[in-house]
DNA sequence: CTGAAAGCGCTTACAG
DNA sequence: CTGAAAGCGCTTACAG
């Protein structure tokens, strides 16, 4: 197919069709309220006939307004990561605005050449999932002067704002809730990345405190059926008498459980297991996995919230935001 | 935080700072071959001294090149569109290229206006998960003159380029595997799109001339466990003697594989069954599922690569690519 | 190998 | 309620 580049239609060319200045068109588009009706109609009018659809890169150069947020993920292909973004495209829905996506697959060299080739694209707000540690990264942003949310970790000190919850007090509440019903040999198993170990050393510091034994395995697993097998394999080994079983997510959890049945022993007699997500396939399993509520999707549209909020210059509001966690007790203990 | 807009560095203070004209300076970023040695390491000098970062909406303004992809996914919610997402973004890194993500959520107002807001954005390439079919929308896309990909469905006549595989062909596929293999009474379970009911017809069809009797089942489900077991509840209800089963992902299938268990109906003894997208969870799965290998991520990145060589110019190549399906037999028939 | 001039297509004050 | 002028920050030919 052989399409010849259409001489694309500018502003004038609508102005010049409906007989007033390319101002008055431009300024139909996004404050019709400031025009006369009549005026109004006659320009959209034009808009359609010629089927004008106005060049964002001018317009973005003109008015310093983008119109995209920015958002970085360590990947696109985590189903958690996925819903964080569902929930910031759903936030800026509505407000044509749209995302510009950074994925950088858990490179920190690609997160870093990422941030920097976001950084030249205007962006009105940047949302990234986890923490800018890196100083300099941290001073680019700050430089940029744009709203930032960083989100799933809390942190003291964010580069702007942050939306999430506490890791460690995801582990402590796993544990506790085992020391309350009578378990004492406990066990962690999650992924070697940094919310898993912060989870790990909440769920073993509350754990011992509470005159239980406690062993962690964290791997570098991703969120797979099968890595929630092997550490199951794995804790049982370090730990045989394990009674109790917190994951760093509800996947590992049911790998577990379907490991757990194969070996013939009882779920929650034998071994009470715990997940974190409240993802469908946990709940869907039978027994019905018991899990930590932490909803990906809710704390991807509070981001976009707070990053439009922030654009507009609105509600302040505080600079870190705790979604909370709850305790969803169901079949596994 | 009270942050001081950032008097941002101009492309002629590097340009002063370097003792040469802007010109050079842009030269420099973007082809230092034209460069001589001396003169580019003044400019790279400059430029990270002020850390000067180029305008990207000034400089797609005068070049006309964004170097954004726009990609279009029914939602990112699902894994396989997610998959699909990242193996466009991994196609593209390298290049600077980044993209412009657009979520309609299923809905197809949504995904038009997302079209006509992504058409405004000078994008360079566009990808779609699916089919464009509205005329309307064909027509947008075909006035951009930028090259367009349409991914998972084939068509005979795609606006520009098609990368996917054929459903029906999947339908097809599964059905003759389950007449080899002796079974007699077949079903399908899937959802009720497009996608869904193409393999329906493709699966019900070849039965049929295969002498066998076949169901199918299609419903407003999404990707999840549940509707699997939901699925299975009503295949058997309509068809109590089925002997196999094909559903359109391995996420239903095994939904289905937990309630045939917890129905104490032997697999693949009693029932076979057979997904489609190679997931983990299938294969983790105990005994595991067999299906079609369908890979989302090998559908993205050679859509990322057909967008970029249709970008340069080069590699007209075939307008329609068949990524073509495998037949992964496990435990489950 | 380097640069002066013109222009990309909008919007921002400002004036009336 | 509407418009003339200037400018946003780059790159594209073209010339030398």
């Amino acid at each position: 197919m052989l399409v010849m580049k259409a001489p694309s239609v500018r502003i004038d060319d609508v102005a010049r069709l409906a007989g007033v200045s390319m101002i008055t068109v431009s300024r139909t588009l996004r404050r019709p309220d400031l025009v006369k009706p009549a005026t109004r109609d006659r320009v959209q009018r034009a808009v359609e006939t010629l089927g004008y659809i106005p060049n964002s890169s001018a317009s973005a150069l003109a008015s310093r307004r983008s119109g995209i947020v920015g958002v970085l993920v360590p990947t696109i292909g985590n189903s958690i990561f996925a819903e964080t973004v569902r929930g910031v495209s759903d936030s800026l829905a509505g407000r044509n605005m749209q995302i510009l996506l950074g994925d950088y697959g858990y490179s920190a060299e690609r997160e870093r050449s990422l941030l920097r080739a976001l950084a030249g694209r205007q962006l009105e707000a940047l949302i990234v999932v986890g923490l800018v540690r890196e100083a300099s990264d941290r001073a680019l942003l700050a430089s940029l002067a744009i709203p930032v949310v960083e989100t799933w970790d809390l942190t003291r000190k964010p580069v702007d704002r942050a939306v999430g919850f506490s890791n460690r007090g995801a582990g402590s509440l796993a544990a506790r809730h085992f020391l309350g019903a009578g378990r004492h040999s406990l066990a962690f198993g999650g992924g070697n990345d940094i919310r898993g170990r912060a989870r790990a050393q909440g769920f073993t510091e509350t754990a011992r405190r509470g005159a239980a034994s406690a062993v962690a395995v964290t791997r570098d697993v991703g969120t797979a059926v099968g890595s929630g097998r092997e550490l199951l394999d794995e804790i049982l080994r370090q730990q045989p008498d394990t009674d109790a079983i917190f994951f760093a997510n509800d996947v590992l959890a049911v790998g577990a459980l379907l490991e757990l049945r194969d070996r013939g022993l009882a779920v929650p007699g034998r071994v009470a297991v715990m997940g974190l997500g409240d993802l469908e396939l946990g709940r869907a399993y039978r027994p019905q996995l018991s899990t930590i509520s932490v909803n990906a999707y809710k704390i991807g549209a509070p981001a976009g919230d707070i990053a439009l909020a922030r654009i507009d210059g609105v509600g302040a509001g505080p600079r870190v935001v705790d979604v909370g966690l709850e305790l969803l007790l169901r079949e596994t203990g």
